[in-house]
DNA sequence: TATGAATGAGTTTTCATTCAT
DNA sequence: AATGAATGAAAACTCATTCAT
């Protein structure tokens, strides 16, 4: 057996990380054996160790040790160590989903709507650093795994269409210039927002400044929805 | 995964290794006992190994194999597999910097300064992407390798200087704004030229383009001029 | 590289290596090339790795690297590890043999000679720890090497005359017991002065006593004098 | 010097190894898994090439060659080859303490306890020649492995205490002199029927006697008997 | 469903020794 | 006589994975 793409089960779908007791069998409080339970505390801590460590990085029996199961068990569950790298991976993209439909950006004015965008951007990438780093991960190794991972393009599509319907009212109000290609802006912006948290240590190191400081933070926010919103304006 | 040594390169992406061939054996091209020749030659392969495939993912044999010399002056010379790392890092820093020299930008006008060293930044990132890779995975280390490599900080804080008199400057003579922190912007910078090499492979997977391609590497050097110059210019 | 200058003096406990500077080029001071002193140079400093880490725990680099010259001059003149162990024994064996020649214990009255003689040996081998731990070294290899030193049975011959002489005049004077073997009492006061010396590290975690300290070092030496004294006299 | 794997035995000079044969896989024989017998064969193993080689003598691949199980289980079970080794010291001076349970010295009269415990000293640094081995080869370490067993010290008060006993009912019955240290008394006990075994390489190669001959170990031991008596004394 | 023991195939590192200059 | 570079063989240690219970 070398995949175990079958035992890598549809996940958690829509459950965010914090994911803290969502005790869903609460019929039974003290069942000696919880697969569900079980598998969730496995991925929690894989998340971890494979954000900490890397692909390569990680330690089956790292993970193993921190989980409330054996190593054997993350084997039944997800099949070998790139299988339980895959589900991590699919679950941190499901996260993220969740957490988007809240916006409601087709409500606000284009420029509201665009500084809600970058807002939420940074927002989410500032906090949420082990997705940053497995995307990072990912990149490394080409993002090969992350290609399997049903959730992640679909992902992709949703927040190219929350910007174009941002361009396309912007340009019609007046507001936005034309001539902003959607993807182009949304690696603009995402690169402001990631580049910051994935690279804090080389940053830090370099100028002794620590990128997630709180005051350091809230600058870079202003400044990031600043540049952004100078970039799609229409200039008169 | 079992991936051998015969790997070694799932990011080329057809692009040679910038390494470029210090061909530096003047005098007699066959001599047998050569250190710099031999340590030159280490640390070129290890450049590609450790950036390919990340510090942990990088097999000491895999490097050796394809020097020309063994395993055993590896360590003569580097000490160990993370010695070597830090080698790798060092030069690669090192390399940077005597690009950097011939740019002359204080001669420059502001805005074209600014552009200049823009341009220049772009281009580096995205033909160094070994540069790229590296940090990338200097971040996953939390930097710890970086922290000991002398002329890391030399280096950034060259880039400041440039900025804070480009900023000056453009302050000075009306074309910028006054509000603008040089790191600040240097990591606006960064980000932008940064996040679509070290990210690429996501990028491509997501929506389908791949940012090295020629005609989008054009777009997104104009594009990335055109919002730093938004973002500095003084409004009127 | 690595392993650097940390080692090899695990034991010197303050006490500086006894191998004399015998600095007999007294000829000509300023010569280039001078493989006497290079020889003895490496064996004095062979003499405490040897000493310090065993024959298998010694590291011929460490040799080096503390000596003037190099590695290879190392081979130049002992031909291997081995026999560069051998001679190191053979020095050693040979530094003693000179200081034995000042004792003149046939002069002395029997009780006295004794006296002389175990006090002789207590403070050899509580000074020459050098030499306690080579001849431990070479139990732990089965004797193998000293049985190739010239020296070696010669001077435990010395010894036994010694002895023989003494409890012959002791014996005639009524002062010793005439049942006593000359090498049985040999072996009981080597026991008796060695093992203090050789096994201190385990005496001093087991009891908190550090057997060189001087006070107990008095108090040793003239308990050994003491049962040595008591043992072969004969009781009346 | 290739010593290999075949060899690990230059010392046992025909008396095999003194290591129980701790059989005790009561039920069933053949049990594939059975770690206390897995670690216990490991640590028999063990315990032979250590003291036969050293600790940097001995080859982790020779022990595991000579095991039931593989080189792997062996940092399974005790993580390092130091480990191993620690573990190795630990059982044989526990081995030790379950022998001197057995003497009730306490119940003889002084002198007969002092020839008893003697006797027993003799007796078992006689056998226990991995014991002895594995002692010199700790000093050779500074003692810096067997500082960290817990049993070591606690070993060793007994040992004292009884001495102590001893002294104190002989100094009150009048067979025993009254100035003798506990710890002294130790000491020379244990040199004399320490050195020996330690050192009787050295002493058949220079005196061509082999201390390990029935007929020597006889006469060794009334000799030491005797002495120690003589020693502690009273005279009149 | 769950577990601790077991493992083969790597992977890094070390070491005594020799070579070219 | 002297040197620094070079090396093959072996040694310690690690890792993802599977087996027996």
């Amino acid at each position: 057996m070398k995949k175990g793409s079958k035992a890598a089960e549809p996940d958690t779908n829509g459950i965010p990380s914090e994911t803290p007791r969502t005790d869903a069998r609460r019929s039974d409080a003290r069942r000696k054996y919880d697969p569900e339970q079980t598998k969730r505390n496995i991925l929690e801590v894989a998340t971890q160790e494979f954000s900490a460590m890397g692909l390569t990085g990680a330690r089956v029996d790292a993970i193993a040790e921190r989980t409330n199961t054996t190593k054997r068990m993350l084997y039944y569950y997800f099949g070998s160590k790139e299988g339980l790298y895959q589900a991590v991976l699919e679950k941190v993209y499901g996260d993220i989903r969740a957490l988007e439909q809240d916006l409601h950006i087709s409500e606000l004015d284009p420029v509201e709507g665009m500084r809600a965008l970058v807002e939420f951007t940074f927002d989410y990438h500032d906090r949420q650093r082990d997705f940053v780093r497995l995307v990072t991960i990912e990149n490394i190794h080409g993002a090969k795994y992350v290609e399997q991972v049903k959730t992640f393009k679909g992902r992709n599509v949703t927040v190219i269409h929350t910007i174009e319907d941002l361009l396309a009212r912007g340009i019609a109000s007046g507001q936005f210039r034309s001539d902003v290609d959607a993807i182009d802006l949304h690696l603009l912006i995402s690169s402001l927002c990631f580049h910051r948290v994935g690279n804090r240590h080389t940053f830090g190191t370099a100028f002794g400044r620590d990128p997630s400081h709180p005051r350091l933070r809230a600058r870079h926010r202003a400044m990031i929805v600043d540049a952004v919103l100078r970039f799609v304006r229409k200039e008169n």
